[in-house]
DNA sequence: CGCATCGTTGATCAATTTCAATGCCGGTGG
DNA sequence: CCACCGGCATTGAAATTGATCAACGATGCG
């Protein structure tokens, strides 16, 4: 299972650790795998990389003194993660799915060099996540379940959804509790809703974690209101 | 009521509009002052500028296509506004007060010079941005109505409260329905925690928009459940 | 094979929204 | 100057959504 996901191909990828300095490029980034479970990083931990997702999936999530816990995010490949508050992480994060991810160091986010490039891709980034989270406020604060769903189902389906005989072949490895707290609902009411779209015939289950879309036009017109 | 919130102490204030690009200094800053109502940018405009609030309050704003809206942020002095996604605005920005903000050129995101200084600042307060909207995320997902408004009015009197005779004076110049598009609420809903404040001794009112925290600490008690 | 964890479904309950009416206040024009 | 008007705030009653509580089913692992 380790072994699978791992390809020779991929340059620096060290097992479950940092390449230790002496072996860095001179843009000081490395690989690294993640097995399901692992953190990569938890809140509180000094910040020292920013992290570009290459394969898998990652979990992004605050937790509140009283247990109340929030899935700020999903990470898939291409997305940044890890972005600090002054120099600490202030999420946990873990991988969802055997992961791969490629660190450059923290720095790469204040200063230009060495690597102006790098620098303005990261900022970027952090634009962009600005952006997304503002999206995510209307999800939480003006939709109801069944948009808020129907919305998560879309989105997963543009963004890893396999085109498949009988329409969008969709994974869903994160548990459904992971998708009421991203969402902030109760599991209970998102496998109802889960359970709605099946009956009304916009998705199909192989396993819970296994998902065909066989409606996305449908499912696109009841993540919006009216 | 114009000239009353002008002060002569101010450097480059001009009168709603950007200094031209002749007259800038040479970080290409700016000051600019916007009334009750005005518009500071719109979602879609290209950005220009960033701008950091020196006085008064601004209301960041999302509508969707059928009308619904979310209030991103009220920003207060000290806040940086528009950050761009690409190179757009991604959301309304208007004054909710008189209001006067600094402009930077949108350039001091994205690169260090001229002015590396101003180049991080920028960058630091984009993260700490996304740090606050997590902060959100758990307000508008995890609370009850009666928690978001108490960690509202907790917020308000800590940045713009003035200590008084009774306790804390806080103004609310913004209406009870950006209140609650801000909450994920209805007005109605904001209403009456707020009359249930009032009852419980913790607030006073002297009018809509004038509030006196009169039990700062059983307004914190009740922010967070348990 | 049995246990533990996760997912699903049903019934009830509570919180918030919705709908409706009234109050309040500032501005405007007679 | 005062009465009216319009927008905003507040309150009440009913309706609805989603949460909670409880049970059961499925799945995977030791």
């Amino acid at each position: 299972m380790y072994l699978k996901l791992a390809t020779t191909a991929e340059p620096h990828i060290e097992p479950n650790q940092p390449t230790n300095d002496a072996d860095c490029n001179p843009d000081r980034r490395f690989y690294q795998r993640l097995n399901v479970g692992q953190h990569l990083f938890h809140e509180g931990d000094e910040a020292e990389h920013v992290y570009e997702v290459e394969r898998g999936m990652l979990r992004l999530a605050r937790v509140m003194e009283n247990g109340r816990r929030q899935i700020v995010a999903f990470a898939l490949p291409g997305d940044i993660v890890g972005f600090p508050e002054g120099d600490v992480h202030h999420t946990d994060c873990d991988a969802i799915t055997d992961s791969v991810v490629e660190g450059y160091r923290r720095t790469a986010l204040d200063v230009c060099n060495p690597n102006p490039e790098l620098h303005r891709r990261l900022t970027r980034a952090a634009l962009h996540e600005i952006c997304a989270m503002q999206d995510h406020f209307m999800m939480l604060s003006s939709k109801s379940a069944a948009e808020k769903i129907a919305s998560f189902f879309t989105t997963l389906a543009d963004r890893i959804g396999q085109p498949c005989a009988d329409g969008i072949h969709v994974d869903i490895p994160m548990r459904r509790v992971d998708i009421a707290d991203f969402l902030g609902l109760t599991t209970e009411t998102v496998c109802r809703m889960i359970t709605k779209f099946r009956k009304a015939g916009l998705i199909r289950l192989e396993t819970a974690q296994k998902a065909i879309v066989t409606d996305l036009a449908g499912l696109r017109a009841r993540a919006e209101p009216e």
